[in-house]
DNA sequence: TCTCAAGTTGAAAAATGTCTCCACTTCGCG
DNA sequence: CGCGAAGTGGAGACATTTTTCAACTTGAGA
């Protein structure tokens, strides 16, 4: 049960493997190929294998403090004088946090790449933002029909925005997550009643933006 | 040049493998493996490849209507006497059918997989849904800062719901549209000048929900 | 210094998917 | 019919990534 220490060599091999995976997986995400990591740590796969023999423990053991940080930053914000702005100074430094780190970014929006260990963070987490929402809507600072699945939901837009433009422009995240989060504030409550019967079946949509029902297409 | 008509059986076979690609892609997306394809219309791989030698050869041929009948949705759309209601109108149309066809979804973000012709079509609904944009602005239903990267970024966002409970909650997206078109309409312009600076540099937002700097991480 | 358990390595197998090739089948014209 | 061009199928070469393994190397305790 209780692990004897690694030889010294081999510690120093270990931490080299996780500088080297640190780095690929900040810039490349949780896929960088275990040759690859291997490679630019200078060893082979099969030391890679044998300290990490499932991805999930390379990546809770490089991960685990960056979720933390998350966690704390959440109890910051629900620290804040101003329930709203602690909603919306949590949601930058999150995402801002993202931006620099295409892993984590996975990681945060539900990629089963982590161990328990991770996933417990990551409820921690949500249970958190929760909470924030909550407190917001508490204040009249957001309204009632907002839910936490909706915070879920601006995670997944922003996330894809930050995928789609890591590359060409690091931060049009932000424009993503200001109309966001505008929209959390003035958008009409859902109509889950009405919506639910219509939604399978776009046939019941108006054909026409002005609401009479016209052929489908105008023959050419 | 002037390409012979298949043969008979060539051309039913033909027929099936379309049949065959669209249900798949429709449910799969675009990344459908020729092998299963083949399979599912009754053929050999060599068939396949002998028809479509690119897979953009076959996702042309499939999609080709598909995107017209979305530029004649945007054409509709700019017809509406009111511009807000053309593009919301348009907005949801647009997002039904990607709802109901994931290779069509992949492809109006952009995925590089059709031929020119595909492509020109993406470029004519980018067109018409910036003129849908602007109209909205000219006639003061939009906020002058709205442009038309801002739908873009919408078809991101939107298009990132759809993909992640297309099969949880498949209605999931049309809450994502909501909240996204209500930013549209109430969010701060951007600022392109504080934000550039402040961008990379993290380090430079407030470390507290209210604003003083305090340390980083309380100690444990 | 000697020894051997601990550690390392890269080749090879397994899994998955793309793409080619050629022996075989079949349509349809004469 | 019977023939030849058109068409077919699927095994296999190639590429990518994961995972295992047996031969080889090395740190450190006696």
């Amino acid at each position: 049960m209780t692990e004897r220490p690694l030889r010294r060599d081999a510690e120093r091999n270990r931490q080299r493997l996780l500088e080297a995976a640190r780095e690929l997986m900040a810039r490349d995400g949780l896929g960088v190929p275990y040759e690859v990591i291997a490679r630019a740590a200078g060893s082979g796969m099969g030391t890679l294998y044998r300290r990490f023999p499932q991805r999930q423990d390379l990546v809770d053991t490089l991960f685990a403090e960056h979720i933390e940080a998350v966690v704390t930053l959440a109890h910051q914000a629900l620290r804040a004088d101003d329930p709203w702005t602690g909603l919306t100074w949590f949601m930058e430094r999150q995402f801002e946090l993202e931006a620099g780190n295409r892993a984590l970014s996975e990681l945060l929006r539900g990629a089963q790449q982590g161990t328990d260990r991770l996933a417990q963070g990551c409820a921690r987490i949500a249970e958190l933002a929760a909470q924030l929402i909550e407190r917001a809507v508490g204040a009249g600072r957001l309204p009632s029909h907002v839910t936490p699945r909706d915070l879920e939901t601006i995670h997944l837009m922003v996330g894809a925005v930050m995928d789609a433009s890591r590359q060409h422009d690091p931060t049009r995240w932000r424009r993503a997550l200001a109309v966001s989060l505008a929209g959390l504030r003035h958008a009409e409550p859902s109509h889950p009643c009405e919506g639910e019967q219509a939604d399978a079946h776009p046939d019941n949509a108006p054909a026409s933006p002005n609401g009479e029902q016209t052929p489908h297409v105008p023959a050419p």
